[in-house]
DNA sequence: CTGCACCCTGTAGTGACTACAGGCGCAAGA
DNA sequence: TCTTGCGCCTGTAGTCACTACAGGGTGCAG
């Protein structure tokens, strides 16, 4: 298999080339051999550990915690429980963020929705956001 | 009335003194006067035009949408149409969001149910990471 | 050989704060 | 009177997870 640029791991991975040479400033990534000319030239594995910490970020888990991720996922794993440890606290913060985020809606939609946007004499929106504030 | 110093101030709105420095810094809250030596003296427009400022961001809206809504607030001239429109903007973000994190928390807990926690031959989780695929 | 896409390093910017460091002013307790 | 301690001041740097340059070097097609 023949090593890839740092652009066709970013193109395969989809993660941005910026982005792959952050995570190695930041040890996420280890750094990969380099060509003669100083290009760095990826192998197989750097591909699979990259579109872990890509899903891994999409399903919003912070870097922090995908690198514990990794480390659990590196040894031998009879360390299942830690790893749904950190699935779990992620899963409640979630579902913090849903919790304030449907009433955010429910007020949001609510005060929008009894705009007219013509010229009326106030704005239900601004009235909502100030209940002494007027000018 | 008395001027507030920026701990009453504070204090009355909720918000955090280092806070309400920074938003005189980038010019949300416009400077107080200030006493001899130096110390802010807030007057009551600084409370409700604060007030409104806290209200808007516990509402999720971004610092130059708040800017914005102070402006078209200001004058007499009520374009609500507006108003309305940045709020609408709002409220489609709010709703992206939470389509994202209903699936999220969907996933996060359908996969988190399947792991025992014992001693497994795989984690559920980490396969569900290490999955390409999108779900 | 000349473009031009790609790669390199290093630094600074984003949003919305938050946390110091290092100092001054002022009122109450010993 | 001293001192303790809080509250205020400025300025800078740190947070998170990138993103965007600036100012170069490399590699390959036409």
């Amino acid at each position: 298999m023949q090593p890839l640029t740092i652009g066709r791991l970013a193109a395969t991975t989809g993660v941005k080339l910026e982005t792959v040479r952050y995570y190695e400033r930041i040890e996420l990534m280890p750094p990969p051999a380099r060509t003669a000319s100083g290009h760095r030239a990826y192998e197989q594995a750097h591909v699979r550990r990259l579109a872990f910490i890509r899903r891994a970020r999409e399903l919003g888990f912070s870097i922090e915690q995908i690198r514990a991720l990794l480390a659990l996922a590196e040894p031998s794993r009879a360390s299942c429980a830690e790893v749904r440890e950190i699935a779990r606290t992620h899963l409640d913060d979630v579902r913090a963020k849903l919790a304030d985020l449907t009433k955010l809606e429910r007020i949001l939609g609510a005060t929008i929705a009894r705009c007219s946007g013509d010229l009326a004499p106030s704005c239900p929106v601004l009235d909502m956001l100030a209940t002494t504030e007027r000018a």
